[in-house]
DNA sequence: TCCAGTTATCTTGACGTCAAGATAAAAAGG
DNA sequence: CCTTTTTATCTTGACGTCAAGATAACTGGA
């Protein structure tokens, strides 16, 4: 009997004739993933970075030398606006951990690189990170996580299989 | 082969120092919870609502008449900051479907409840709602259902058991 | 060559969120 | 009674996000 269970309890009192039990699933999701998301932040936090930084830091990091891909391959892989890309590289780029250059071979892009400094933290934080996700995924049982992360996949593949999101360039 | 494994696939090649693992479980958790949020949101957009007040009304609906809680009862059961609830409270009430009504036992405090429109929009879009979910979970396959709930409860349980969550009070 | 359509990025305006602090009223202790 | 502590709500300032539109440059066909 969790809170989502009480949830479900009120529903099922003020309108039977609802069918919730899906609710239940999404409602756990969700606040499983926001205590996820506050538990991540904690380290992003400890080195001045926020999720969303980090993304990008992460993303350029993992694509290997030179550590360079346009803003649209960045958007590619992190799935979000150009707005909202343009905004994170800003905030990036004056923090000195991204550098924008401009692109030789098309005159309307740039290419976003990594500096020494960005390099060097997402190397660190980075390691970190990954010790933490270690951490918060301890409280599921190890039991369950093969038969979980089957369904997550089931599941996820509905969203995006449908259309093979094709491989972002540099 | 998803765009989880190539995320992975790229840092075991950059960094196979790392054991990545859980963070598949993790990427995928994320972007299932996005596109879950992009789906319920098309039903709460349809009918002039936003994720975040849908869930104030739909909290004050299946408490039960007289469809009135407290700013504090609301923020035990969302996750929310009180300066979050505030703003909240200030658009909902702007439009029409919430009213703060002075606490006549507590005069720090107010009394939130639905005001007829409200009550009228949320019986509406609650219906919805819950169709609009049995229709996004129609992707994970239902033999799976079972397991994947019970990873669900249990993960979750792990960061909501530990303080049980008092019942908020009205 | 030149123009119409496409693509890449940035800008603008509006939301939603949080952390930290302010304000006001209730409760507790002497 | 007062004074202190606690509680309930609101305010402020900063981020992160998106949708929609602006700008600039590439591309392909006439």
């Amino acid at each position: 009997m969790d809170q989502v269970d009480r949830i479900l309890a009120q529903w099922r009192s003020e309108r039977p004739d609802l069918d919730v039990g899906p609710m239940g699933t999404f409602g756990r999701l969700k606040r499983l993933c926001d205590h996820l998301a506050a538990g991540l932040a904690e380290v992003y936090k400890a080195h001045g970075l926020s999720a969303a930084s980090f993304d990008v830091l992460a993303t350029l990091r993992r694509a290997g030398a030179p550590y360079a891909l346009s803003p649209s391959a960045l958007i590619g892989w992190t799935m979000v606006t150009s707005g909202t890309m343009t905004n994170r590289l800003d905030r990036l780029e004056a923090a000195g951990l991204i550098a924008r250059r401009t692109n030789p071979e098309d005159g309307r892009g740039c290419v976003v690189a990594l500096t020494e400094a960005g390099f060097a933290l997402i190397e660190q934080v980075v390691g970190a990170h990954v010790a933490n996700q270690h951490r918060l995924i301890a409280a599921l049982p190890e039991d369950l996580r093969g038969a979980f992360d089957a369904g997550l996949r089931a599941w996820l593949a509905g969203f995006e299989d449908e259309m093979p999101r094709q491989a972002p360039r540099p």
